[in-house]
DNA sequence: CCAATTTGACCATA
DNA sequence: TATGGTCAAATTGG
């Protein structure tokens, strides 16, 4: 079941995880939430992966998935190409040598997991099949802002410097901690302008009930 | 001191 | 009943 994620699967009880080429797409849209500021990159992630999963099964996601995310940029919403470049810069100031860009750790500073929220872990467990631990953290502002953004992250069995990221739930605290370093891009701007990237609101109301049903346990 | 992490127990679900 | 997810007491560390 570690697999699952890393072939573009698209599981199915846990409405925000979708992993294609190794990189989660709702922490890339994370690390462009904190960079551009643009705080819809996480909810157009979100929407897409509902979208997604409400017109099926893996192999439709597989075969949906160009239009939405390229091999070349890694992972990106709407047709976005800079998820890659952001992680690039984010993370690797002095290390620049990693041949793919996923959630990499390696730099002693932040793990892969600073993704502008505060988290804080609450267990771990070894999972069956699995060569790592799973770790759950869930929001540090949990009682104070009733935020209940929870994530999973999990390193991967063969390339042990990759960790598979599961988030779910959606902030509601607007504690964005290192609020945007730089501001939003000019075609990060047109990606919001272009009415083809823009989801209705119909389905963000999906999401919701999507959201309702699989939030509460 | 206080807050975050660790860790085994506990619980829900398939 | 095995597995994955969460709780919470004990521990760590700032």
């Amino acid at each position: 079941m570690a697999r699952l994620a890393r072939s573009g699967f698209l599981a199915p009880n846990s409405l925000e995880t979708l992993t294609i080429f190794g990189v989660s797409v709702v922490s890339s849209a994370r690390y462009e939430t904190a960079h551009s500021g643009d705080v819809s990159a996480l909810e157009r992630a979100i929407s897409a992966i509902a979208i997604l999963k409400s017109s099926g099964t893996a192999g439709q996601v597989e075969a949906t998935a160009p239009p939405f995310y390229t091999p070349e940029s890694s992972v990106s919403v709407d047709g976005s190409p800079r998820s890659e470049d952001l992680n690039k810069n984010f993370k690797n100031q002095e290390h620049q040598d990693t041949p793919k860009k996923r959630v990499n750790s390696e730099n002693g500073l932040e793990g892969p997991t600073d993704d502008g929220y505060n988290w804080r872990k609450y267990g771990q467990k070894d999972i069956l099949g699995a060569k790592y631990p799973r770790s759950y953290y869930r929001c540090t502002y949990r009682r104070l802002q009733n935020c209940w953004a929870t994530k999973q992250v999990q390193r991967s069995d063969d390339d042990p410097t990759t960790f598979e990221i599961t988030s779910k739930g959606m902030h509601t605290c607007n504690h964005s901690a290192n609020a945007v370093p730089q501001p939003a891009s000019p075609e990060k701007q047109e990606l919001r302008h272009n009415p083809q990237n823009h989801q209705p609101q119909q389905e963000n109301q999906m999401l919701l009930n999507f959201q309702a049903n699989n939030i509460m346990t």
